[in-house]
DNA sequence: CCAGGATCCTAGAACGTTCTAGTTGCCATG
DNA sequence: CATGGCAACTAGAACGTTCTAGGATCCTGG
């Protein structure tokens, strides 16, 4: 019942079954080159013994690790939904995650930098704010996977959603249901927002609604949400579109809350189907991203970086899709103002 | 800039110093034994080779791996802010952490059974469902931590809040608010409910009000406060405690659909205070767990039992705060029925 | 001029695996 | 009755570190 015990090894478990430790070794990987009878007998021993095989060590020796290293931040649910999809898609493809998580008071750069000790044999990185140079100066050690971002630089791989799509389809909708007046809240200097702002305005010129394209100032939180709100209701449009779920929350509180109501006032449209937008009084129309896709690409990437297979181009962008709820209908005044 | 250059290693800064590797090995570790000049020298080579020390050969060796393996479940909010304040109380203490997750298709028994191949001196656990026995199982091997649940093993170090006091401090906010009629929304088999609802059950005796006690079954998720709230509302309270913050947002939105308002006609007090009760629109008052407390405990226990000093007790109890939002205030009838 | 002790450095084993290059024993074949 | 071949196993090196046990070199004091 002591912790201290020592490790059980593969010399224990071959001394207790009376062969070699080469030869629990071969029984242990399943390779070829023991007899039946012993591979049952050593597999007993090793199951009684408590027998698991030393990651380390083994790597140490083979070089492979089969191990991938994933960056995530621990304050952005999106991430966490991730995470769940890359677990699937890296055993599908026969190797292990290692994670390394982002905090308030953790960087990017010490998460990455933990990563790159722990001999794993390529990094996937989930947004953040590392600069396309950075990137590059770890892709010259391993490859190197960023997702939700883009990188100017043919050395890194990069999956992420349309973001300008997203947008597309969220004036798309506002439009289909009559609306015209319709402002975006934009996402500052958070990844993806440039797209996302400017696939908000093509759309909307598309339409032929140019001269109504607003763009207010926000960002990635709640607040930012409420302040640009507040910006807004000065002189309401019928319906907008909001850099992510979180921050059109905020809009939502500080909207409903001057007694417009939605959507029959205003419509609004989100980003991220997070869990967030699910909760029934929020029950938020919003573009979601597509998960399984995303992670499975990702470790596509990974893989055929790590096994020197000739890959397709760096760049998987994935088209998001839009879920309607209850914040967007029909405008109520007869055309938008 | 390919990547499968091969690894820097000591030998190869050893080579290029022109030193042995196990001077480099001195040098790389801070450890006494070798002149200004060479250690000069030696680190700079290293840094211009690009040279990062494997971890995994330096444990194998070592013995010491300085790693502490946790499992989180990636669906729980609560786990991430907890992981904040883990990695913190880590560093401080000189240990590593390795994170393994549980997800929807990702167990338990897995999530653990990867860390134990990863050769980390101890495992922390967040909540989860494993067997006091099954913990016991692994405790054997290496020392074990268990947050926010209990175990009734004596070879299992606990560390939780003080979930009767949290219910106590809810009830007794209330009561001095004049609320007589109180409630409680149950979290079913989730752990700590049971704790939560005895509390409550204690504190509403404690003054006086027995005949008020009334548990409504429930859960931890979102849709049980809302069933819960379609029951209260058959004959409601004045106030009601709820298991966590996400059944009581489920509940909220229910009451006020139903045209009761919040806290005018119900007084509702949440637990955890996680973002979710931060929300402007939710703003719900609620019981704080200390995290940095926690995590602080819980890294001291495991690096206790690791380093075989003596100990205090297995179990660490942490009382929670309450949180006064604005989903609590006086009842509006004048005794409250 | 030599003993004694620092100070700086090195050789080589060890950690728990994997893997290459055997070695053994057995059976079939000519 | 040698021979060859195969299946089943083993010895020992290798992976990149750490650590123990020394070996130089130099200074200091008698």
């Amino acid at each position: 019942m002591r912790s201290g015990e020592r490790r059980i090894t593969l010399a224990d478990v071959a001394a207790e079954a009376g062969v070699s430790v080469a030869c629990v070794s071969i029984v242990m990987r399943g390779a070829p080159g023991a007899g039946e009878s012993t591979r049952e007998r050593v597999l007993k021993v090793a199951q009684e013994l408590g027998y698991r095989p030393d990651s380390r060590a083994r790597l140490l020796r083979s070089g492979r690790s089969r191990l991938l290293g994933v960056v995530f931040d621990v304050r952005h649910p999106f991430h966490h939904d991730l995470l769940t999809g890359l677990y699937d898609a890296a055993g599908a493809a026969g190797y292990q995650l290692t994670l390394s998580a982002v905090t308030p008071r953790r960087g990017e750069r010490t998460a990455v930098g933990d990563l790159l000790q722990d001999r794993c044999e390529a990094i996937v990185l989930f947004g953040g704010n590392m600069r396309s140079s950075e990137l590059a100066s770890i892709a010259a050690r391993l490859p190197v996977v960023a997702m939700m971002r883009s990188a100017r630089r043919k050395d890194v791989d990069v999956v992420h959603n349309d973001d300008a799509l997203g947008s597309h389809q969220a004036v798309d909708h506002l439009v289909s249901l009559g609306h015209q007046r319709i402002a975006h809240v934009d996402g500052g200097t958070v990844h993806g927002s440039a797209e996302r702002r400017a696939g908000y305005q093509e759309a909307m010129r598309r339409h032929g609604l140019a001269e109504h394209i607003r763009v207010v100032p926000g960002g990635a939180a709640e607040e930012d949400g409420a302040r640009a709100a507040e910006k807004l209701l000065v002189d309401p449009p019928t319906a907008v579109t909001v850099f992510n779920d979180l921050s059109a929350t905020g809009l939502l509180d500080v909207v409903r809350r001057n007694g417009l109501s939605v959507p029959g006032d205003l419509s609004v449209v989100g980003y991220d189907d997070t869990s967030l937008s699910r909760l029934a009084h929020i029950d938020l129309t919003t573009i979601g991203q597509d998960i399984d896709g995303l992670a499975a690409r990702a470790i596509e990437r990974a893989v055929e970086r790590i096994e020197g297979t000739p890959s397709g181009p760096r760049a998987v962008i994935i088209p998001p899709r839009l879920v309607v709820r209850t914040t967007t209908g029909t405008p109520s005044g007869p055309a938008g103002r």
